[in-house]
DNA sequence: GTTAATTTGATAAACATTCATTCAAATTAT
DNA sequence: ATAATTTGAATGAATGTTTATCAAATTAAC
């Protein structure tokens, strides 16, 4: 039944050149034509997809939060049943190369500033917030014996340190490491807990973090024609390859 | 030789046209048109008095950051010598409701948002970054008998925490109020210097956060022709009305 | 009446979207 | 098996709208 490639295969290469574009150029200079151009392909084709540049911009949102939730989650389930791993666990990986990146930032930003005056955006992002800070207090909660309001509001001032750090970062990348950064919180979090939360942690969140194999990806310039012939790759990419730096 | 008010009158009315066009419509959204529309203008004027609308977007955001370094450095001032006051002085101006407003926050977002692809407006807020974070440092320093390597460290982290708080305030100003958003950013600085720091302050500060007399505002929405007339604002308007809503 | 401040209308570029058409794969009929 | 037909993907020229910009005309002030 699928011809050379699926639907959605298609679809997540056009949301990858959204991507692209967005980080590079941001979103208001982004055209519907840059998007073609950039998955080797013709204008029409974002219209044929996804009916409209509004549309198509929604999902590329969509696609970014998702794969967000898809990597703390993971990190998460990593950590096990301990509070203080599990809290650990969220923290570093807020500074993982996925989630930290430049490209991956200036992304976020651009929806950010967007979401302030469009209300469809604004409620994707708040319902990404919401579910965080759920598992930040989750996690709070397990780690002192506080009250659950007070778990909340610590998870509230530690997202919101995040994402101040996440901003920073945003605006230049030169004046600090993700290391520093995450240091940074490591030292808020030892406040909240009275003593230091990431000592067992590290080692297994390297792994998270860790070097990918490099996997060759196929030339992304092929003349238009020729490009048809080799869509031979999976249709569900892996969550490690989703915020790759291409080109 | 000025027609019925001077020249950089007429600019910061365009500013205010265009600092209401973003925080409603965001940056994407707003055209040269609604912004001399909003200001009972005609088309052309944008580019008599700022030569393009790039132009006229970077000197929105000047204007947009000199007037916050403005609040926060009288605030300062006003607190006097004391670290725990100045501290808490530049603490609380941040939740002020000048600061902390709707309005202002979704132009601020608008502009974060852009800066991230865009180096001339990164640069122009980098610069009043570094401005505060010195003054953070410097109450900081004060404060603990800390080295001053920490006391950096510190200011990043509050600094990354007024701003993630804004950026949660934007996306959802129902959730929270300003003063819980203020209790809670002085209670990581409590948890810094170890003891309360907010004690001395607020009752000074109030004064600056007070209501404004309600200076009766000329109706902006009069009909193009008779607007003309009713110009005899003063030049400089101050700075409590700067990000005075309107409409 | 001269100069400066605005408005207006024209222009051209850029844009998202539409649609008739092409092409190849998939399906059905022979 | 082979040919005929259908289907869906993809294209790109054309469309209509919106945009910033700019030169010329208009208006008000001194």
């Amino acid at each position: 039944m699928p011809r050379v490639s699926s639907k959605t295969a298609r679809k997540t290469d056009l949301i990858h050149a959204a991507l692209d574009s967005i980080a590079k150029r941001g979103l208001m200079e982004t055209t519907i034509t840059h998007i073609a151009k950039g998955a080797g392909m013709s204008r029409g084709i974002i219209n044929f997809y996804f009916t409209s540049k509004e549309m198509m911009q929604r999902e590329t949102l969509k696609f970014l939060i998702d794969a967000y939730e898809a990597i703390w989650e993971s990190a998460l389930q990593e950590a096990g049943e301990d509070g203080h791993r599990r809290l650990a666990a969220l923290v570093q990986v807020h500074f993982d190369k996925r989630l930290c990146s430049p490209r991956r930032l200036n992304v976020m930003s651009a929806f950010w500033g967007h979401a302030a005056t469009q209300a469809s955006y604004r409620n994707q992002l708040e319902a990404a917030d919401h579910k965080l800070e759920t598992a930040l207090t989750e996690a709070l909660a397990h780690l002192n014996h506080s009250s659950l309001e007070e778990a909340r509001r610590h998870a509230r001032q530690l997202h919101a340190l995040i994402r101040g750090l996440w901003l920073a970062f945003m605006l230049n990348p030169q004046a600090v490491s993700r290391e520093a950064l995450a240091a940074e919180c490591f030292s808020f979090v030892d406040r909240l807990s009275g003593a230091p939360v990431r000592v067992i942690a590290p080692a297994s969140l390297r792994v998270v973090t860790a070097e990918k194999p490099a996997k060759p990806k196929a030339a992304k310039k092929a003349s238009p024609k020729a490009a048809k012939h080799q869509q031979d790759a999976p249709v569900q990419m892996d969550i490690e390859d989703l915020f790759a730096v291409r080109r």
